[in-house]
DNA sequence: CCAGGGATCCGG
DNA sequence: CGGATCCCTGGG
């Protein structure tokens, strides 16, 4: 897809009214588009998580809104950007109405644009080789650093032309599974982690 | 398994 | 204030 295609093929802003758990699922399959100055890069989502608001105590909204997590409580189509452990980020798209406070986690995509740019932020020493694509974008910090997404991106409007999420590729539901999201302690009995089944860009296989 | 690393939150 | 926590990652 050129960047007329994809442009053309950006999803509105319906899609991010639905619940946050089908928004997660419906991700999957989806390209995550970013317009650099020279570069346009794209990567196919293929895990994902969802985080509510009431009931899910792992969600950084669960106590209601700070300066840090207010753009969780925009409007869908948002990105949320947070910076953790001292080093990474992590990117969400926040979904629902208006001061609900829920969010997707994009957690691993699978390149397809501007490879080689986002494997340089990636391995700055070591130069590209094939074998090595599924390592690039396989976790919601490292996709962060391939797409250069950080706190200056933090409540982008997705239904923009800079940052956005294009139609891609439909995946068949039986080939989306789900289980426990990773790293979290609370709310562990919440299967909200959606990834395509056998996907070598996924963050744990 | 573990430490790095820094912003944020919460209790005293 | 200090200490704990945190949706992570790369290296043993």
């Amino acid at each position: 897809m050129n960047s007329t295609e994809l442009l053309n093929n950006k999803i509105d802003k319906s899609f991010y009214l639905q619940s946050v758990t089908d928004a997660a699922r419906n991700l999957l399959g989806k390209y995550l588009v970013k317009f650099e100055k020279s570069e346009i890069l794209a990567g196919k989502i293929v895990e994902t998580e969802a985080y509510d608001y009431k009931f899910d105590e792992a969600s950084h909204s669960f106590k209601g809104k700070t300066k840090k997590n207010e753009v969780m409580f925009e409007e869908g189509g948002k990105l949320y950007i947070y910076f953790t452990y001292g080093m990474y980020f992590c990117a969400n798209v926040v979904t629902g109405r208006k001061d609900y406070g829920s969010a997707v986690l994009i957690r691993a995509a699978e390149p397809l644009q501007g490879i080689e740019k986002m494997f340089k932020r990636r391995f700055p020493e070591i130069i590209f080789s094939e074998k090595d694509k599924t390592k690039i974008c396989s976790g919601p910090g490292k996709l962060c650093i391939a797409f250069a997404l950080d706190k200056e991106s933090n409540g982008t409007d997705l239904c923009g032309n800079n940052i956005f999420i294009s139609e891609g590729e439909y995946i068949e539901p039986a080939k989306i599974k789900s289980g426990k999201r990773i790293g979290i302690k609370k709310s562990q009995d919440l299967n909200w982690r959606y990834y395509i089944e056998n996907n070598p860009y996924i963050s744990v296989k």
